[in-house]
DNA sequence: CCCGCTAAGTTGACGGCGTCAACAAGCTCG
DNA sequence: CGAGCTTGTTGACGCCGTCAACTTAGCGGG
């Protein structure tokens, strides 16, 4: 009653949604999220999300689309920091990457992931998705132009080095990974071999 | 009526109960396994399978553990196919690795993922993935002994590629990856980069 | 100014789910 | 043969997602 006023038309639920699931799944995973809580915890009725988002996985979507935006971003400001690809960069970027997702594990999770998310083509979640890579992309390139890699299929070189990354991260966040291990010094091991088997002296 | 008789004592449910999650998974994901579905299609009644598995989380578990028992036999196979660590064995790793996955996505997708798995620590299910951790170390370590790659720690080098393998599977299964894209180019061009990236000669 | 239209939120209901407790049927071994 | 253990069944509970019918709030045109 002191702020949120205006009780019934509630300002903007759907903004309040889209945090309140983020919020839940990074506390309890995405397994936690549920249309009836989710409603409990705004002071909302369950159904109350319907007039916002198709469903469920809808809502889901829009959550996992906001966390590829938000992992672009994080990219391009390491990208920002240091602009002509110095040759660490590509190391930090990975560190940024795999920081990402042990910070936000259910996030990240879900990100990737079909399994949460029901529904079949969610446009809106490949586009985004595709930004992340062609940021990627765009990295190596830089790369190619500086003469530091060999000048293959840019994106094959993104794939793979996706693909380590998120590999690496997805082992970390799953707990394959014994706890004794050292997270920095696999990271620097992980873009350090990248790094050398994309190089072009050969 | 005609074979499995004994109606009522099921014979092995147990081994039944396994095989029909399995199918189920890789039919419609773990989503849709369901513990009335499958008593179902046993013909069983619902809460049957408690006496088998503690609960859904279990039963999940136990063929999350096959599947990892049967990937490590496949990548066994072909080191025992070329004994003597030859060259071209590690690409062929690798591929075998992603077609695992590429093969059986539902599956693939619960090994790994502890979101369907609610239950804190499985052991069960942790020993089984180290085996196939093992498996992976022991052909880096065979690998260093014939000179071909570094000798550095081999489980940071193991995990290294582990978490490039299975980046790459991850990508392909969630459909990160534009279905334009050649999958066994993208498998060589992830070894090449791997080996290239550990060789020894520098 | 008010009246109706639409957007936003609520409530009741339905079927499906996991799981527990109480019960029944079949097997095993003394 | 019968007691006890194992295996399977049934009923019930409280969750869940979602739809349909309803109510309320706010807004724009007469």
């Amino acid at each position: 009653m002191t702020r949120e006023s205006t009780a019934y038309h509630h300002g903007d639920l759907r903004a309040a949604l889209l945090a309140e699931a983020a919020a839940m799944i990074d506390e309890g995973g995405t397994s936690s999220v549920t249309m009836r809580e989710i409603g409990r915890r705004l002071g909302v009725s369950r159904s109350a999300a319907y007039r916002h988002f198709e469903d469920k996985s809808a809502l889901l979507v829009a959550v996992a689309a906001a966390g590829f935006d938000r992992l672009r971003d994080r990219l391009e400001a390491v990208g920002a920091g240091a602009p002509d690809a110095g040759i660490e960069q590509l190391p930090q970027v990975g560190r940024v990457y795999v920081r990402f997702a042990l910070e936000n594990p259910g996030h990240y999770r879900l990100m990737y992931g079909k399994e949460a998310i029901t529904r079949e083509d969610h446009p809106e979640l490949r586009e985004t998705a595709n930004a992340l890579f062609d940021e990627l992309v765009r990295i190596v390139q830089s790369y190619q132009q500086s003469g530091t890699i060999r000048r293959e299929d840019p994106h094959l070189q993104a794939y793979v080095a996706w693909g380590a990354v998120h590999g690496l991260a997805s082992l970390l966040i799953e707990g394959q990974i014994l706890t004794a291990v050292d997270v920095d010094a696999l990271i620097r091991q992980t873009t350090s071999t990248l790094l050398d088997g994309m190089r072009a002296n050969l």
